[in-house]
DNA sequence: CTGACTTTGACTTTCTCTGACTTTCGTTCT
DNA sequence: AGAACGAAAGTCAGAGAAAGTCAAAGTCAG
């Protein structure tokens, strides 16, 4: 078996233990798996993003860590479907329908709706180019979309 | 749990007995909690600066002491008083020190400060010049932040 | 063979902890 | 009153502890 496979194992079944939320130290984790620490890293980067339904924060330093968190897949399969169904990019305008959809489906409430919209305005990214404007604007709304369904 | 965690910690309690305002003996502190006198100044200005709503004053010599008080304001006024104190750029750790005082002062729910979080989160920005990350960053928490407390 | 995915390790950045040294303030002694 | 002393708190730089990044090398299916 590939050690990222089982590093990924690992970390899923520290999720299945502490209900889609688990804590690592990374150093502990690659010591004890027997891999490079940065292992760890390639691991989350490639198999707990937030396309996958997970939220990963870290802290470096003394006593640092690394927490994944799985979103909760129910009301949010709805908040989900949409944000699978946004690619690498993400115009001003589709963005805005998707909100407002959410919002008269009741997914989200008016200020989320305001705050999503807010976000992703024009006056944020002027003078950006626009592709890579609307390559923020995917993460963006991705990063957001998913943050709402968060246990 | 980090030496730094149980002296906020500690502060953090005080503050909430005493309604917002809690005086202590440095040295006293520290070794109450079993660490070095300058662990507590340490954790004061990273964690009890002026940006995350503390205020701190101190007297030095026999019988002196440090006081961290709590400020707290209307939301609105709140919210627009970290708005005006952004610049053109903001990094990372800055708004989430911002975001989690918001929190704990009761000014954003938790949902929210998640959302905002997210917003501002490294994946978001990934592979874009820190210069400009941070102007986007900027830009973007303000006007996250207006939207809040739009009526 | 090619391209996508893995593995590794050197280097960087961030955060925490500590102790030596400095500054400030109240008290006590001339 | 002024000098001297001791009791705080403040500062700062260095060491240490983690996590992050990135590019080079390896692997493997098609």
């Amino acid at each position: 078996m590939r050690m990222s496979d089982l590093v990924a194992q690992h970390i899923l079944a520290m999720l299945d233990e502490q209900n889609g939320n688990a804590e690592i130290r990374r150093n502990e984790l690659a010591n004890d798996l027997g891999c490079v620490p940065s292992q760890i890293n390639y691991v989350i980067t490639s198999r707990f993003t937030p396309e996958q339904g997970y939220i990963v924060e870290s802290r470096r330093g003394g006593g640092g860590y690394i927490r994944i968190t799985r979103v909760n897949m129910d009301k949010s399969s709805a908040v989900m479907h949409i944000v699978n169904s946004i690619g690498d990019t993400l115009d001003k305008a589709t963005a805005e329908i998707m909100i407002k959809n959410m919002y008269s489906q009741s997914i989200i409430d008016l200020p989320t709706a305001r705050l999503l919209a807010s976000a992703l305005s024009e006056r944020v990214f002027k003078e950006i180019p626009q592709n890579i404007k609307d390559i923020l604007r995917a993460r963006l709304f991705k990063n957001m979309l998913l943050s709402i369904i968060q246990n």
